[in-house]
DNA sequence: TATTTCAGATTGTCCGACAAACGGACAGTT
DNA sequence: AACTGTCCGTTTGTCGGACAATCTGAAATA
């Protein structure tokens, strides 16, 4: 099998994926602009050239991607990809790549304690008012637990997730936002699993409470510290339970939450 | 118009987005293994009961949810969305989202420093061959500039992201190259603007042979310094040149690079 | 002015059809 | 035995046309 010259692959794109080419580069270019409902599928295919179901085809791609919305029924939108939805992409595929429990929360506790830093650093009354808000949910949930109520794990934990995530807004750093956004939502079905076993509850909200300290002082160095040891907490928790770190997540997460829709379900504009 | 019981919205998701999430269901829960081909368009249509476009719509989205990938012309399989393709999209979405240079920067202050650690700790021969191999080809990269030769800018700003990416690659945590990819990504076209002004290649070269020493040395610390360092260089050329670190990315980057089909270009398998 | 009504436009879905490409079997050549 | 050419059933890519449900916007009405 001699191969002297080494042609290119030779590559035939089909119809519909030029569509969502072109479309793409039109509104990357901003020459299609967001909000503005996309052209109707029967003009598409005139000016394509192409039969109207491969404009369809074209567009599904379109949609997947985020750039096109559709806001039930209506003429469907031209958008921005919200990164909400490409971290949940991100997390299935963690999961899907039998990512462990370490590498989680190695990356956590290089994002976290940095987040916490910033937060405090860029922290304002509306911010503030936000996670004292949160704190206070997260009081009661753990005075009705302590209480000896059936504990509402789901709900604790994400009231969990939501302080995390405020914090990341505060923050005010979009790539860190996003490279968190995963972490954090991979953590939760862990949570779920742990926290019953440990009921560690209160010791999460004052970690919780000491963070929302620093960030009123302004100190981001103790904020970043406080964070740390939160983090850690987490992973000697983890640990306690039967579960390995270097266990891959899906056995863990699979069936807890991860539905397909999930993802389009929150969002609230 | 009276509305005094609220009803839930009524939600008719379309049927092509039902036989997305019933597939994608299947693959989530291992019954579609991964590598498998598809079923054929036909039986699926048959087993849900609705046309075969329908169905082809509905893989339009598995497709581009990374789900289903087609080899060209042949029959589409079943695969794990690669993240590499994940970290094109969340490009795009930064730059959509008119992320400044500042937030980049300071995520790479965070990711790079701790990935380059982590490097140290895990390098194995392979992936010191590997940075080697990198190394050389940039050696002679610069050395062509210093002799006056035309500079292959976009050859020397590869060589530095793949060096990135082996790093990435050698700290073995792929949340954290996860994360890291857009970043990466992104610096590219700055770097591209950045280094024809300034021509500080063998500045970048002898930050990337110092970081390669301190993993041959396992000397996890220093490799986290020079890295640090080695961002903290690409910040003050960044402002050496007429750019604002608080300027949206998408003037510097979009004319650059991003090409709608450029992430499916790369991969090798 | 506020509401209702109505016609047109647009999407979602279906049906049927055909060319091109693939996969595999089979035979012929060297 | 290895390579080439041919045939055939299967599957995808694309096309054309069709119709019901719904949305849009304007005209008609109260």
């Amino acid at each position: 099998m001699q191969q002297e010259h080494g042609f290119n692959r030779i590559e035939r794109a089909p119809a519909y994926r030029l569509v969502y080419d072109a479309i793409e580069r039109e509104i990357l270019a901003g020459r299609l602009r967001v909000g503005d409902p996309l052209p109707a599928e029967m003009q598409l295919a005139e000016q394509f050239g192409v039969n109207r179901s491969t404009v369809r085809e074209g567009i599904r791609l379109l949609e997947q991607s985020g750039l096109v919305e559709r806001d039930g029924g209506k003429r469907p939108r031209i958008s921005l990809p919200h990164y909400l939805d490409l971290a949940s992409s991100a997390s299935r595929a963690l999961i899907l790549h039998s990512v462990t429990f370490r590498e989680l929360w190695e990356a956590s506790m290089v994002l976290e304690p940095a987040i916490a830093e910033d937060a405090a650093r860029h922290a304002n009354a509306a911010g503030l008012a936000e996670l004292s808000a949160n704190l206070a949910a997260m009081e009661a949930s753990v005075v009705r637990f302590e209480s000896g109520a059936e504990a509402d794990v789901i709900e604790f934990v994400r009231l969990d997730r939501v302080f995390h995530e405020i914090l990341a807004t505060i923050a005010g750093n979009r790539v860190l936002a996003l490279a968190h956004e995963p972490v954090i939502s991979l953590f939760i079905p862990a949570g779920q699993l742990i926290l019953p076993r440990l009921r560690t509850y209160r010791r999460v909200l004052e970690a919780h409470r000491h963070i929302f300290d620093c960030l009123n002082a302004k100190d981001h160095a103790k904020a970043r510290l406080w964070m740390h040891k939160h983090m850690d907490d987490f992973r000697r928790a983890y640990e306690m339970t039967a579960l390995s770190l270097d266990d891959p997540l899906d056995a863990v997460s699979l069936g807890v939450s991860l539905g397909g829709s999930a993802a389009r379900d929150r969002e609230k504009g």
